[in-house]
DNA sequence: TCTTTTGGCAAGTAAATACTTGCATATAGT
DNA sequence: ACTATATGCAAGTATTTACTTGCCAAAAGA
């Protein structure tokens, strides 16, 4: 709507399930080929480029070229962005404390 | 993915320009009927029920009927339940100070 | 009761999305 | 040079999505 065309581009990137397993899988292990990441996807290869495309377009993931493989590395300061503009807008204190001593909870020795 | 099904539709439920502009109105505004809230939009009434469907459905949204009107109010929660999971997740730490500096850069008086 | 206001339900449509198949290209290894 | 590997590009398709139009019902006010 009225809204920066970047925040509609990195939201729609967030909104598969696939994108953001590769996400995850970039988290664990940052700078994988296209083909490591594919085995762990469901679908052609070709359909796994298009996910990882967009994420290149919301800004999410970087590439480098070396040799013939593509390698892929997970950038997450447009998810810090979503923090600070969408979320921490949102927050109520209350909420936040009663996060968190969830979370303290959940991993008592974490 | 292997993933809940409710962070996808929360995740869905975000993906859409309308649907946030409708939770920044709430935010603004807490308890507004479906008319108020189409004021806003540049769509048909019936378009607008159907993104506050998505984000009740989201959990982001919640209504109480008064008399023949309809009063949304906006739950944060599960925006909260999105930065743990996927932002503080990813976070690192120097990011995370850098976007605080630059948020204090951006608004000095703020 | 009659009319207006507020909202619900359902079906249709146009565009976007998530894939696929098929073929082409560049690098690397033998 | 030949083959295998890693990826790119393009077009086709089925589903989902974001809307619309049209009609219906309930509550409120005259």
């Amino acid at each position: 709507m009225t809204e920066h065309h970047d925040t509609d581009v990195l939201f729609k990137a967030l909104a598969d399930a696939s994108r953001r397993k590769l996400l995850d899988l970039l988290h664990a292990h940052d700078g994988r080929t296209l083909n490591e990441l594919c085995e762990h996807l469901d679908m052609t290869r070709q359909g796994v480029t298009q996910h990882l495309d967009l994420l290149e377009a919301a800004n999410l993931v970087a590439t480098v070229r070396r040799g013939r493989e593509k390698l892929h590395f997970l950038n997450p300061v447009p998810l810090q962005e979503i923090y600070e503009r969408w979320i921490a807008k949102f927050e109520k204190p209350r909420l936040k404390a009663l996060a968190d001593l969830k979370r303290r909870m959940e991993k008592p020795n974490g």
